[in-house]
DNA sequence: CACGATCATATGTCTAGACATATAAGTCAA
DNA sequence: TTGACTTATATGTCTAGACATATGATCGTG
Protein backbone atom coordinates (compact mmCIF):
# COMPACT_ATOMS: atom_id res chain seq x y z
CA UNK A 1 0.00 0.00 0.00
CA UNK A 2 2.62 2.49 1.31
CA UNK A 3 4.70 1.30 -2.09
CA UNK A 4 1.84 3.92 -3.95
CA UNK A 5 3.77 7.09 -2.21
CA UNK A 6 7.07 4.98 -3.86
CA UNK A 7 6.13 5.21 -7.16
CA UNK A 8 7.87 8.18 -8.88
CA UNK A 9 10.79 8.53 -5.95
CA UNK A 10 14.64 7.84 -6.62
CA UNK A 11 15.67 7.09 -3.43
CA UNK A 12 14.35 4.88 -1.20
CA UNK A 13 11.47 5.76 1.34
CA UNK A 14 13.77 5.35 4.68
CA UNK A 15 16.51 7.44 2.38
CA UNK A 16 13.48 9.85 1.63
CA UNK A 17 12.40 10.56 5.92
CA UNK A 18 15.80 10.32 6.87
CA UNK A 19 16.66 13.17 4.46
CA UNK A 20 13.85 14.80 5.27
CA UNK A 21 14.22 15.14 9.25
CA UNK A 22 18.27 16.06 8.30
CA UNK A 23 17.31 19.32 6.49
CA UNK A 24 14.94 20.70 8.78
CA UNK A 25 17.82 19.68 11.86
CA UNK A 26 20.56 21.43 9.19
CA UNK A 27 18.41 24.42 8.13
CA UNK A 28 18.15 25.20 12.03
CA UNK A 29 14.17 24.49 11.33
CA UNK A 30 14.31 22.09 14.11
CA UNK A 31 17.02 23.44 16.48
CA UNK A 32 18.48 21.41 19.06
CA UNK A 33 16.11 20.16 21.67
CA UNK A 34 13.27 19.93 19.54
CA UNK A 35 11.37 17.22 19.60
CA UNK A 36 10.89 15.55 16.31
CA UNK A 37 7.71 13.83 15.49
CA UNK A 38 7.18 10.62 17.07
CA UNK A 39 7.43 7.38 15.30
CA UNK A 40 3.54 6.84 14.75
CA UNK A 41 3.20 10.44 13.14
CA UNK A 42 6.04 10.07 10.40
CA UNK A 43 4.20 6.33 9.92
CA UNK A 44 1.20 8.20 9.48
CA UNK A 45 2.50 11.31 7.25
CA UNK A 46 4.88 9.04 4.99
CA UNK A 47 1.97 6.27 4.72
CA UNK A 48 4.53 3.44 5.85
CA UNK A 49 5.30 0.71 8.36
CA UNK A 50 6.92 1.64 11.63
CA UNK A 51 9.94 -0.36 10.87
CA UNK A 52 10.39 1.81 7.92
CA UNK A 53 10.42 5.09 10.10
CA UNK A 54 12.39 3.23 12.52
CA UNK A 55 15.45 2.89 10.05
CA UNK A 56 15.62 6.27 9.07
CA UNK A 57 15.47 7.43 12.86
CA UNK A 58 17.79 4.58 13.47
CA UNK A 59 20.54 5.68 11.42
CA UNK A 60 20.04 9.10 12.55
CA UNK A 61 20.50 8.69 15.70
CA UNK A 62 23.47 6.42 15.01
CA UNK A 63 24.94 10.09 13.52
CA UNK A 64 24.76 11.52 16.72
CA UNK A 65 22.02 14.15 14.88
CA UNK A 66 19.48 13.12 17.29
CA UNK A 67 19.05 11.74 20.53
CA UNK A 68 16.49 8.61 21.34
CA UNK A 69 14.79 8.59 24.77
CA UNK A 70 12.45 5.54 25.30
CA UNK A 71 8.94 7.08 26.05
CA UNK A 72 9.85 10.85 25.81
CA UNK A 73 10.67 10.78 21.93
CA UNK A 74 13.47 11.71 20.03
CA UNK A 75 15.20 14.91 19.92
CA UNK A 76 17.97 17.07 17.91
CA UNK A 77 20.95 16.72 19.58
CA UNK A 78 23.50 19.50 20.19
CA UNK A 79 26.37 19.21 18.49
CA UNK A 80 28.67 17.68 20.92
CA UNK A 81 30.30 14.63 19.87
CA UNK A 82 33.11 16.53 18.56
CA UNK A 83 36.58 15.04 17.56
CA UNK A 84 39.08 16.32 20.01
CA UNK A 85 40.66 18.45 17.47
CA UNK A 86 37.40 20.28 16.82
CA UNK A 87 36.85 20.85 20.29
CA UNK A 88 39.06 23.15 20.81
CA UNK A 89 36.45 24.83 19.22
CA UNK A 90 35.37 26.44 22.80
CA UNK A 91 38.22 26.94 24.74
CA UNK A 92 36.50 27.95 27.50
CA UNK A 93 35.29 24.61 28.10
CA UNK A 94 38.55 22.99 26.86
CA UNK A 95 40.08 25.01 30.06
CA UNK A 96 37.25 23.84 32.51
CA UNK A 97 37.96 20.40 31.38
CA UNK A 98 41.58 20.55 32.36
CA UNK A 99 39.99 21.79 35.97
CA UNK A 100 42.48 25.15 35.54
CA UNK A 101 40.25 28.32 36.07
CA UNK A 102 39.55 30.12 32.90
CA UNK A 103 40.53 33.58 31.96
CA UNK A 104 38.99 35.86 28.63
CA UNK A 105 39.97 39.30 28.33
CA UNK A 106 38.79 41.29 24.92
CA UNK A 107 41.35 42.98 23.29
CA UNK A 108 39.28 44.55 20.08
CA UNK A 109 36.45 44.33 18.84
CA UNK A 110 35.41 45.83 15.08
CA UNK A 111 31.88 46.23 13.27
CA UNK A 112 33.26 46.92 9.72
CA UNK A 113 31.87 46.65 5.88
CA UNK A 114 33.82 43.60 4.77
CA UNK A 115 36.92 44.53 3.03
CA UNK A 116 38.82 43.15 -0.07
CA UNK A 117 40.67 41.07 2.69
CA UNK A 118 38.10 39.93 5.07
CA UNK A 119 36.09 38.77 1.93
CA UNK A 120 39.56 36.45 0.73
CA UNK A 121 39.35 35.48 4.49
CA UNK A 122 36.12 34.56 4.95
CA UNK A 123 35.64 33.16 1.45
CA UNK A 124 32.63 34.81 0.18
CA UNK A 125 32.42 37.31 -2.92
CA UNK A 126 29.52 39.67 -1.98
CA UNK A 127 30.43 42.57 0.49
CA UNK A 128 28.71 42.76 3.77
CA UNK A 129 29.04 43.51 7.04
CA UNK A 130 31.91 41.26 9.48
CA UNK A 131 32.77 41.80 12.86
CA UNK A 132 36.28 41.27 13.90
CA UNK A 133 37.12 40.28 17.17
CA UNK A 134 40.76 39.96 19.01
CA UNK A 135 40.65 38.29 22.33
CA UNK A 136 43.00 36.31 24.87
CA UNK A 137 42.25 32.93 26.65
CA UNK A 138 43.73 32.37 29.82
CA UNK A 139 44.26 28.81 31.86
CA UNK A 140 45.37 30.05 35.53
CA UNK A 141 46.06 33.39 34.58
CA UNK A 142 48.67 32.46 32.39
CA UNK A 143 48.49 33.43 28.47
CA UNK A 144 46.58 29.69 26.82
CA UNK A 145 45.95 31.47 23.37
CA UNK A 146 45.32 34.66 21.25
CA UNK A 147 42.58 34.56 18.74
CA UNK A 148 42.33 36.63 15.94
CA UNK A 149 38.37 36.49 14.67
CA UNK A 150 35.91 37.74 11.41
CA UNK A 151 32.69 36.94 11.77
CA UNK A 152 29.90 37.00 8.97
CA UNK A 153 26.92 39.27 9.92
CA UNK A 154 25.48 37.97 6.69
CA UNK A 155 25.09 34.37 8.05
CA UNK A 156 25.04 35.43 11.52
CA UNK A 157 22.78 38.79 12.09
CA UNK A 158 22.81 38.59 15.63
CA UNK A 159 26.68 38.28 16.37
CA UNK A 160 26.63 42.63 15.95
CA UNK A 161 24.62 42.99 18.62
CA UNK A 162 26.28 40.17 21.06
CA UNK A 163 28.37 41.24 23.70
CA UNK A 164 32.15 39.79 23.71
CA UNK A 165 32.99 41.77 26.43
CA UNK A 166 31.97 38.49 29.06
CA UNK A 167 31.83 35.97 26.43
CA UNK A 168 34.40 34.53 23.99
CA UNK A 169 32.68 34.52 20.63
CA UNK A 170 33.58 30.71 19.92
CA UNK A 171 31.12 30.13 22.98
CA UNK A 172 28.63 32.29 21.55
CA UNK A 173 28.36 30.75 18.18
CA UNK A 174 28.90 27.27 19.15
CA UNK A 175 25.34 27.94 21.48
CA UNK A 176 24.30 30.14 18.51
CA UNK A 177 24.87 28.50 15.73
CA UNK A 178 24.44 24.72 15.52
CA UNK A 179 25.54 22.07 12.92
CA UNK A 180 28.37 23.70 11.43
CA UNK A 181 31.17 22.31 9.27
CA UNK A 182 35.05 23.26 9.76
CA UNK A 183 37.90 22.93 8.12
CA UNK A 184 41.19 23.38 10.37
CA UNK A 185 44.89 24.27 9.01
CA UNK A 186 47.25 23.55 11.93
CA UNK A 187 51.08 25.13 10.91
CA UNK A 188 53.58 26.18 12.96
CA UNK A 189 55.84 29.97 13.33
CA UNK A 190 57.90 31.47 15.55
CA UNK A 191 56.43 34.55 17.69
CA UNK A 192 56.82 37.83 16.18
CA UNK A 193 57.31 40.88 18.71
CA UNK A 194 52.96 41.34 18.94
CA UNK A 195 52.20 37.92 19.58
CA UNK A 196 55.53 37.27 22.10
CA UNK A 197 54.04 39.78 24.05
CA UNK A 198 50.22 38.87 23.69
CA UNK A 199 51.01 35.06 24.87
CA UNK A 200 54.25 36.15 27.45
CA UNK A 201 56.85 33.70 25.87
CA UNK A 202 59.61 34.84 24.01
CA UNK A 203 60.38 36.34 20.95
CA UNK A 204 61.28 33.40 18.60
CA UNK A 205 59.69 30.50 20.98
CA UNK A 206 57.71 28.36 18.65
CA UNK A 207 53.94 28.52 18.06
CA UNK A 208 50.83 26.66 17.26
CA UNK A 209 48.78 27.85 14.63
CA UNK A 210 45.23 27.29 14.27
CA UNK A 211 43.20 28.45 11.52
CA UNK A 212 39.69 27.00 11.49
CA UNK A 213 37.19 28.50 8.84
CA UNK A 214 33.39 27.35 9.67
CA UNK A 215 30.18 27.14 7.46
CA UNK A 216 26.79 25.73 7.70
CA UNK A 217 25.02 24.98 4.82
CA UNK A 218 27.22 26.68 2.46
CA UNK A 219 27.08 29.80 4.21
CA UNK A 220 30.10 31.09 6.09
CA UNK A 221 30.10 31.79 9.18
CA UNK A 222 33.33 32.70 10.68
CA UNK A 223 37.06 32.48 10.33
CA UNK A 224 39.22 32.25 13.38
CA UNK A 225 43.26 31.98 13.39
CA UNK A 226 43.98 30.84 16.90
CA UNK A 227 48.06 31.39 18.16
CA UNK A 228 49.12 28.80 21.02
CA UNK A 229 52.61 28.75 22.99
CA UNK A 230 53.63 25.48 20.99
CA UNK A 231 55.78 24.18 23.61
CA UNK A 232 52.94 24.29 26.18
CA UNK A 233 50.33 23.15 24.44
CA UNK A 234 49.03 20.06 22.84
CA UNK A 235 46.45 18.91 20.45
CA UNK A 236 45.13 15.48 20.75
CA UNK A 237 43.19 13.88 18.05
CA UNK A 238 42.10 10.04 18.98
CA UNK A 239 40.97 8.02 15.83
CA UNK A 240 39.29 4.75 14.63
CA UNK A 241 40.21 2.99 11.63
CA UNK A 242 43.29 2.18 9.69
CA UNK B 1 11.75 -19.45 18.46
CA UNK B 2 14.87 -17.70 18.14
CA UNK B 3 14.16 -15.96 21.43
CA UNK B 4 15.54 -19.06 22.95
CA UNK B 5 18.63 -18.36 21.96
CA UNK B 6 18.49 -14.81 22.99
CA UNK B 7 17.85 -16.44 26.63
CA UNK B 8 20.78 -15.32 28.79
CA UNK B 9 22.34 -13.05 26.94
CA UNK B 10 22.87 -9.40 28.00
CA UNK B 11 23.14 -6.95 24.83
CA UNK B 12 20.67 -7.76 22.38
CA UNK B 13 20.80 -10.70 19.34
CA UNK B 14 22.00 -8.37 16.35
CA UNK B 15 24.22 -6.42 18.58
CA UNK B 16 25.99 -9.74 19.39
CA UNK B 17 26.08 -11.13 15.78
CA UNK B 18 27.58 -6.78 15.10
CA UNK B 19 30.34 -7.79 18.13
CA UNK B 20 31.13 -11.43 16.87
CA UNK B 21 31.91 -9.99 12.80
CA UNK B 22 33.60 -7.03 14.41
CA UNK B 23 36.21 -8.79 16.45
CA UNK B 24 37.33 -11.21 14.10
CA UNK B 25 37.81 -8.22 11.98
CA UNK B 26 39.71 -6.23 14.72
CA UNK B 27 42.06 -9.09 15.24
CA UNK B 28 42.53 -9.70 11.80
CA UNK B 29 41.33 -12.92 11.77
CA UNK B 30 38.99 -12.21 8.70
CA UNK B 31 41.37 -9.81 6.96
CA UNK B 32 40.73 -6.84 4.23
CA UNK B 33 39.14 -8.65 1.49
CA UNK B 34 37.88 -11.51 3.03
CA UNK B 35 34.34 -12.49 2.55
CA UNK B 36 31.68 -12.96 5.96
CA UNK B 37 29.56 -15.06 5.80
CA UNK B 38 26.42 -14.34 3.91
CA UNK B 39 22.98 -13.52 5.43
CA UNK B 40 21.58 -16.80 5.01
CA UNK B 41 24.42 -18.60 6.78
CA UNK B 42 24.33 -16.27 9.65
CA UNK B 43 20.39 -16.32 10.26
CA UNK B 44 21.41 -20.66 9.91
CA UNK B 45 24.47 -20.21 12.64
CA UNK B 46 21.98 -17.55 15.01
CA UNK B 47 18.82 -18.79 14.83
CA UNK B 48 17.08 -15.81 14.03
CA UNK B 49 15.34 -13.85 11.21
CA UNK B 50 17.12 -12.11 8.08
CA UNK B 51 15.81 -8.67 9.52
CA UNK B 52 18.47 -9.01 12.46
CA UNK B 53 21.61 -10.19 10.44
CA UNK B 54 20.82 -7.20 8.00
CA UNK B 55 21.02 -5.12 10.83
CA UNK B 56 23.95 -5.88 12.77
CA UNK B 57 25.71 -5.93 9.29
CA UNK B 58 24.19 -2.68 7.85
CA UNK B 59 25.67 -1.17 10.81
CA UNK B 60 29.09 -2.78 10.20
CA UNK B 61 28.81 -1.01 6.57
CA UNK B 62 27.94 2.45 7.94
CA UNK B 63 31.08 2.24 9.77
CA UNK B 64 32.93 1.18 6.79
CA UNK B 65 34.12 -1.97 8.51
CA UNK B 66 32.73 -3.97 5.74
CA UNK B 67 31.35 -3.22 2.10
CA UNK B 68 28.31 -4.61 0.70
CA UNK B 69 27.73 -6.22 -2.66
CA UNK B 70 24.84 -7.49 -4.21
CA UNK B 71 24.96 -11.10 -5.12
CA UNK B 72 28.47 -11.17 -4.32
CA UNK B 73 28.41 -10.90 -0.56
CA UNK B 74 29.59 -8.80 2.05
CA UNK B 75 33.74 -8.01 2.48
CA UNK B 76 35.93 -6.81 4.51
CA UNK B 77 37.09 -3.20 4.00
CA UNK B 78 40.53 -1.73 3.60
CA UNK B 79 40.84 1.05 6.13
CA UNK B 80 40.87 4.24 3.62
CA UNK B 81 38.06 6.31 5.26
CA UNK B 82 40.87 7.90 7.50
CA UNK B 83 39.95 11.51 8.24
CA UNK B 84 42.25 14.18 7.01
CA UNK B 85 44.92 14.49 10.31
CA UNK B 86 45.23 10.73 9.64
CA UNK B 87 45.87 10.40 6.37
CA UNK B 88 49.00 11.46 7.05
CA UNK B 89 49.76 8.55 8.39
CA UNK B 90 51.18 7.32 5.23
CA UNK B 91 53.45 10.19 4.06
CA UNK B 92 54.27 8.93 0.65
CA UNK B 93 50.40 8.67 0.12
CA UNK B 94 49.97 12.31 1.15
CA UNK B 95 53.04 13.45 -1.56
CA UNK B 96 51.85 11.82 -4.22
CA UNK B 97 48.58 12.76 -4.01
CA UNK B 98 49.93 16.19 -3.86
CA UNK B 99 51.38 15.59 -7.53
CA UNK B 100 55.21 15.88 -6.24
CA UNK B 101 57.74 13.22 -6.52
CA UNK B 102 58.09 11.29 -3.59
CA UNK B 103 61.60 10.64 -1.71
CA UNK B 104 62.27 7.99 1.44
CA UNK B 105 65.42 7.94 2.88
CA UNK B 106 66.53 5.79 5.76
CA UNK B 107 68.85 7.11 8.09
CA UNK B 108 68.58 4.46 10.67
CA UNK B 109 67.06 0.91 11.99
CA UNK B 110 67.98 -0.58 15.30
CA UNK B 111 66.90 -3.84 16.48
CA UNK B 112 67.01 -4.30 20.30
CA UNK B 113 65.70 -5.10 23.56
CA UNK B 114 63.18 -2.38 24.38
CA UNK B 115 64.94 -0.10 27.16
CA UNK B 116 62.93 1.66 29.94
CA UNK B 117 62.62 5.10 27.56
CA UNK B 118 61.42 2.69 24.52
CA UNK B 119 58.71 0.74 27.11
CA UNK B 120 57.71 4.30 28.83
CA UNK B 121 57.02 5.59 25.33
CA UNK B 122 55.06 2.97 24.13
CA UNK B 123 52.99 2.80 27.01
CA UNK B 124 54.42 -1.38 27.22
CA UNK B 125 55.58 -2.64 31.10
CA UNK B 126 56.50 -6.19 29.92
CA UNK B 127 60.30 -5.95 28.30
CA UNK B 128 59.96 -7.09 24.41
CA UNK B 129 61.88 -6.21 21.19
CA UNK B 130 61.58 -3.28 19.49
CA UNK B 131 62.97 -1.62 15.84
CA UNK B 132 63.93 2.04 15.96
CA UNK B 133 63.73 3.69 13.15
CA UNK B 134 64.85 6.85 11.40
CA UNK B 135 64.04 8.16 8.07
CA UNK B 136 63.28 11.36 6.09
CA UNK B 137 60.96 11.81 3.89
CA UNK B 138 60.98 14.53 1.19
CA UNK B 139 58.96 16.00 -1.60
CA UNK B 140 60.16 17.04 -4.98
CA UNK B 141 64.02 16.41 -3.55
CA UNK B 142 63.30 18.99 -0.95
CA UNK B 143 63.11 18.01 2.64
CA UNK B 144 59.45 17.36 4.03
CA UNK B 145 59.45 15.40 7.31
CA UNK B 146 61.97 13.52 9.23
CA UNK B 147 60.49 10.82 11.41
CA UNK B 148 61.62 8.93 14.84
CA UNK B 149 59.83 5.53 14.98
CA UNK B 150 59.35 2.66 16.98
CA UNK B 151 57.50 -0.55 16.44
CA UNK B 152 56.71 -2.78 19.11
CA UNK B 153 57.88 -6.36 17.80
CA UNK B 154 55.56 -8.07 20.55
CA UNK B 155 52.86 -6.74 18.18
CA UNK B 156 54.19 -6.90 15.16
CA UNK B 157 57.00 -9.75 14.74
CA UNK B 158 57.31 -9.17 11.27
CA UNK B 159 58.62 -5.73 11.31
CA UNK B 160 61.70 -7.27 12.77
CA UNK B 161 62.50 -8.70 8.73
CA UNK B 162 60.50 -5.82 6.45
CA UNK B 163 62.92 -4.28 4.70
CA UNK B 164 63.02 -0.29 5.56
CA UNK B 165 65.53 0.72 3.30
CA UNK B 166 62.88 0.95 0.58
CA UNK B 167 59.67 1.30 1.60
CA UNK B 168 58.81 3.41 4.64
CA UNK B 169 57.62 2.09 7.87
CA UNK B 170 54.89 4.16 7.91
CA UNK B 171 53.66 2.29 4.30
CA UNK B 172 54.30 -1.09 5.50
CA UNK B 173 52.40 -0.33 8.56
CA UNK B 174 49.37 0.75 7.02
CA UNK B 175 49.38 -2.84 4.70
CA UNK B 176 50.35 -5.17 6.89
CA UNK B 177 48.78 -3.61 10.32
CA UNK B 178 45.11 -2.64 9.51
CA UNK B 179 42.19 -1.28 11.57
CA UNK B 180 44.40 0.17 14.21
CA UNK B 181 43.75 3.30 16.64
CA UNK B 182 45.78 5.78 17.23
CA UNK B 183 46.05 8.88 19.06
CA UNK B 184 47.99 12.41 17.81
CA UNK B 185 49.57 14.91 20.05
CA UNK B 186 50.49 18.02 17.73
CA UNK B 187 52.45 20.78 18.86
CA UNK B 188 55.62 23.27 17.71
CA UNK B 189 58.73 23.64 18.54
CA UNK B 190 61.86 25.44 17.35
CA UNK B 191 64.21 23.91 15.08
CA UNK B 192 67.55 22.87 17.17
CA UNK B 193 70.64 22.25 15.33
CA UNK B 194 70.32 18.70 14.27
CA UNK B 195 66.58 19.08 12.99
CA UNK B 196 67.96 22.07 11.09
CA UNK B 197 70.35 20.25 8.76
CA UNK B 198 67.99 17.20 8.55
CA UNK B 199 64.89 19.17 7.62
CA UNK B 200 67.67 21.85 5.33
CA UNK B 201 66.05 25.07 7.74
CA UNK B 202 67.39 27.32 9.93
CA UNK B 203 68.27 26.61 13.45
CA UNK B 204 65.32 27.95 15.57
CA UNK B 205 63.00 27.72 12.55
CA UNK B 206 59.40 26.45 13.71
CA UNK B 207 58.67 23.17 13.59
CA UNK B 208 55.34 21.06 13.59
CA UNK B 209 55.33 18.02 15.40
CA UNK B 210 53.40 15.41 15.60
CA UNK B 211 53.44 12.49 18.43
CA UNK B 212 50.84 9.39 17.14
CA UNK B 213 50.65 6.57 19.03
CA UNK B 214 48.80 3.08 17.34
CA UNK B 215 47.61 0.33 19.18
CA UNK B 216 45.20 -2.32 17.86
CA UNK B 217 42.89 -4.31 20.68
CA UNK B 218 44.78 -2.98 23.64
CA UNK B 219 47.76 -3.51 21.83
CA UNK B 220 50.30 -1.04 21.49
CA UNK B 221 51.61 -1.18 17.73
CA UNK B 222 54.01 1.96 17.36
CA UNK B 223 55.09 5.44 18.16
CA UNK B 224 56.42 7.71 15.98
CA UNK B 225 57.51 11.79 16.36
CA UNK B 226 57.03 13.50 12.61
CA UNK B 227 58.94 16.63 12.62
CA UNK B 228 57.96 19.11 9.58
CA UNK B 229 58.64 22.34 8.20
CA UNK B 230 56.58 24.47 10.12
CA UNK B 231 55.96 27.21 7.67
CA UNK B 232 55.57 24.90 4.50
CA UNK B 233 53.02 22.28 5.61
CA UNK B 234 49.68 22.37 6.75
CA UNK B 235 47.46 20.20 8.29
CA UNK B 236 44.56 20.19 6.95
CA UNK B 237 41.40 18.75 8.89
CA UNK B 238 37.67 18.34 7.86
CA UNK B 239 34.76 18.13 9.97
CA UNK B 240 31.09 17.98 10.27
CA UNK B 241 28.93 18.75 13.12
CA UNK B 242 28.96 21.45 16.02
C1' DC C 1 5.05 18.73 50.20
C1' DA C 2 7.91 14.74 49.50
C1' DC C 3 8.12 10.10 48.19
C1' DG C 4 6.68 5.50 46.15
C1' DA C 5 3.93 2.74 43.45
C1' DT C 6 1.45 2.36 39.24
C1' DC C 7 0.36 3.20 34.56
C1' DA C 8 0.81 4.74 29.91
C1' DT C 9 3.57 5.13 26.08
C1' DA C 10 7.58 5.65 22.80
C1' DT C 11 11.29 3.35 21.58
C1' DG C 12 14.06 -1.29 21.04
C1' DT C 13 14.16 -5.50 19.10
C1' DC C 14 12.42 -9.24 16.46
C1' DT C 15 9.65 -12.28 13.06
C1' DA C 16 8.40 -14.60 8.72
C1' DG C 17 7.41 -13.57 5.10
C1' DA C 18 7.54 -10.39 0.25
C1' DC C 19 9.20 -8.15 -4.02
C1' DA C 20 12.98 -5.23 -6.13
C1' DT C 21 17.47 -4.87 -8.04
C1' DA C 22 22.15 -5.14 -9.12
C1' DT C 23 25.41 -8.21 -10.72
C1' DA C 24 28.52 -12.46 -10.97
C1' DA C 25 28.44 -16.22 -13.72
C1' DG C 26 27.10 -19.02 -17.22
C1' DT C 27 25.43 -19.51 -22.20
C1' DC C 28 25.46 -18.80 -26.87
C1' DA C 29 26.33 -16.64 -31.15
C1' DA C 30 29.35 -13.73 -34.20
C1' DT D 1 38.03 -14.62 -28.47
C1' DT D 2 34.67 -11.51 -27.65
C1' DG D 3 30.38 -9.55 -26.99
C1' DA D 4 25.38 -9.93 -25.96
C1' DC D 5 21.89 -12.27 -23.56
C1' DT D 6 20.04 -14.96 -19.74
C1' DT D 7 19.87 -16.67 -15.13
C1' DA D 8 20.74 -17.35 -10.42
C1' DT D 9 21.53 -15.18 -6.18
C1' DA D 10 22.82 -11.97 -2.36
C1' DT D 11 21.68 -7.83 -0.83
C1' DG D 12 18.13 -3.73 -0.35
C1' DT D 13 13.94 -2.45 1.15
C1' DC D 14 9.49 -3.10 3.13
C1' DT D 15 5.29 -5.00 5.77
C1' DA D 16 2.09 -5.85 9.64
C1' DG D 17 2.22 -7.51 13.15
C1' DA D 18 4.54 -8.92 18.27
C1' DC D 19 6.55 -8.54 22.94
C1' DA D 20 10.19 -6.22 25.84
C1' DT D 21 11.73 -2.31 28.37
C1' DA D 22 12.78 2.09 30.05
C1' DT D 23 10.79 6.11 31.77
C1' DG D 24 7.75 10.38 32.02
C1' DA D 25 3.29 11.10 34.32
C1' DT D 26 -0.05 10.37 37.43
C1' DC D 27 -1.97 9.26 41.65
C1' DG D 28 -2.05 8.16 46.42
C1' DT D 29 -0.05 8.16 50.86
C1' DG D 30 2.64 9.53 54.87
Amino acid sequence: MSLATNAADQPTLYKRIRADIEKRILTGEWPPGHRIPFEHELVARYGCSRMTVNKALSELAQADLIERRRRAGSFVRRPQHLSAVLKIADIRAEIIALGRSYGYELIGRKLRAATAADRDRLGVKKAGKVVAINCRHSADNVPFAVEDRLINLSSVPNAATADFSREPPGSWLLHHVPWTEAEHTISAIVADDRTAEALNIAVGAPCLVIDRYTWRSARTITAVRLLYPGDSHRLVARFKGG
